[in-house]
RNA sequence: GCGGACGUGGCUCAGUUGGUAGAGCAUCACCUUGCCAAGGUGAGGGUCGCGGGUUCGAAUCCCGUCGUCCGCUCCA
């Protein structure tokens, strides 16, 4: 279990649930596609995140903003000036260094050379691309680094159609671009990826109360969908490690193999974005609440997560390998929510009638679970072969169900076998998937 | 981007001092098997990341390029 990054990268690539991208031409930096296995994850992950974000509360609405952006939202936001890092190398030791983050512009702090800087480079996290045919300035775009100034955005929107008022949330998920130097360790740190993020608006006083809220309530989600308490912390940043917009923040992070790594950010980022955008838009972005007749801007507490490093960590955390009869048996141990497949309906072996017959199963359970099916070689195999995709329960049909249809149903993790009702087989899996 | 290591079939790797590629596993077909990776027979799959150079001849040497990993920076 050494190599664990190595078993799990293994894994992806070959059940299919993450490839390189571009591969047929050498791969493409930092990307990485979701096949046919990675995209249910994928897809579980986000709406594990969006049930408990939006769907099991009150207080918190979707929106889906667009990832094509105007340069003024970025002015606004802050991201133009402070996204933009200028950079030197040290020549003597290759190290790298923000130059506006040191004392001396000439003196090297690691090995102490002195004037062995390269020139200043600007390196722009945002990516830049011209809207409509020709590439003049009027038309420039940006492709979006986070996904909350599109809740931000449409702030008054919101709250005019929903008839929501503080403290309520709006909550995104989206694809979201940063010209990262160093993208890596897998699909940890990508250029291109995916981000869960909620916007929730409150009274100015009540900020520190709902941080304190929204970071128990993101750790507890984690530990909901299986990840053990010992594998995740939760890190306050320093004053001075803060974002430009931050005014407190602070990790839900987890223990990879290679150290720990944010999962999820929960920042209260006060009344900064409401008040730039009111500055810069001419618009009046406040609440005004009729009770007190109060009119005030709202403070956001943001909660933060991506969603591929997230679905990496469930992946390393439910990744187990388990001596059985003298084989080692991997077993992905993903809480049923997350698992690509639900069920896994198998006739126990290829006779004409076992197939027709698991074939009817099969229809039966497709309507309420997402389901493979799988007829090729022995019954033994292709429970292993589920293990690894972690789906969590098989249906075998064999030649008994043809008389008193009833089938096998498989536990993936105490390996355990029922007998069960065709009948009563969709209920019985749907009590233990709830 | 800089420094270091690396890049052979889906995966893990072999390929001796340069002579034009192999194994195991996996996959597929047929047979067999009937509840935890059984067995048999057969099949598909690699211009050795890509491009160029040296050579009579390169997976093996040189250059470039793309990609991966580690470090610097990043913070979902």
């Amino acid at each position: 279990m050494a190599e664990l990054i190595d078993q799990v990268v293994n894994l992806c690539k070959r059940r299919g649930f993450v490839f390189p991208s571009a591969e047929i031409y050498g791969g493409f930096r930092s990307t990485y596609d979701y096949g046919p296995v990675g995209v249910l994850l994928l897809r579980n992950v986000k709406d594990a995140w969006w049930r408990s974000m939006v769907q099991l509360r009150h207080d918190v609405v979707g929106l889906d903003a667009a990832i094509l952006s105007p340069p003024a939202i970025w002015e606004a936001s802050g991201h133009l000036t402070n996204f933009t890092d200028p950079l030197v190398d040290c020549r003597v030791c290759h190290e790298r260094f923000r130059l506006d983050q040191l004392d001396d512009p000439e003196l090297c702090p690691k090995c102490g050379a002195k004037e062995s800087f390269t020139e200043a480079r600007q390196f722009n996290l945002m990516f830049k691309t011209h809207a409509g045919p020709i590439e003049e300035d009027a038309a420039v775009a940006y492709l979006r680094p986070e996904t909350a100034q599109g809740m931000f955005v449409n702030f008054k929107n919101v709250l005019e159609t929903s008839r929501k008022k503080p403290p309520f949330g709006i909550a995104q998920i989206g694809k979201s671009f940063r010209n990262e130097i160093t993208p890596g360790n897998f699909i940890f740190r990508t250029r291109e990826f995916e981000q869960m993020e909620m916007e929730y608006f409150v009274p100015p006083e009540e900020a520190s109360h709902w941080f304190e809220y929204w970071l128990e309530n993101r750790l507890a989600w984690y530990v909901d969908h299986g990840i053990p308490d010992s594998e995740l912390r939760l890190r306050h940043h320093d004053v001075d490690e803060l974002s430009h917009y931050s005014k407190g923040t602070a990790d839900v992070e987890y223990a990879f193999p290679w150290g720990w790594g944010e999962l999820e950010g929960v920042a209260n980022r006060g009344d900064f974005d409401l008040t730039q955008h009111a500055n810069a838009s001419g618009e009046r972005l406040e609440y005004f609440d009729q009770a007190s007749g109060e009119r005030y801007v709202p403070w956001v507490i943001e909660p933060a997560a991506g969603a591929t490093r997230t679905l990496m960590a469930f992946l390393l955390s439910a990744y187990d390998e388990e001596e059985v009869r003298g084989e080692t048996r991997v077993v992905l141990r993903l809480h049923h929510r997350l698992a690509p497949y639900k069920v896994a309906v198998l006739p126990l072996s290829r006779k004409d009638e076992l197939v027709t017959a698991t074939r009817e199963v099969l229809g039966l359970c497709q309507v309420h679970f997402m389901c493979d099916y799988d007829e090729t070689q022995s019954i033994g195999r292709r429970y292993r072969r589920q293990d690894e995709l972690g789906t969590p329960y098989c249906v075998t049909v064999d030649f008994d169900t043809l008389d008193d249809r009833a089938v096998t149903v498989r536990d993936r993790d105490t390996m355990d076998q029922d007998r069960v009702s065709v009948d009563r087989l969709v209920g019985y899996l749907q009590e233990r998937m709830i």
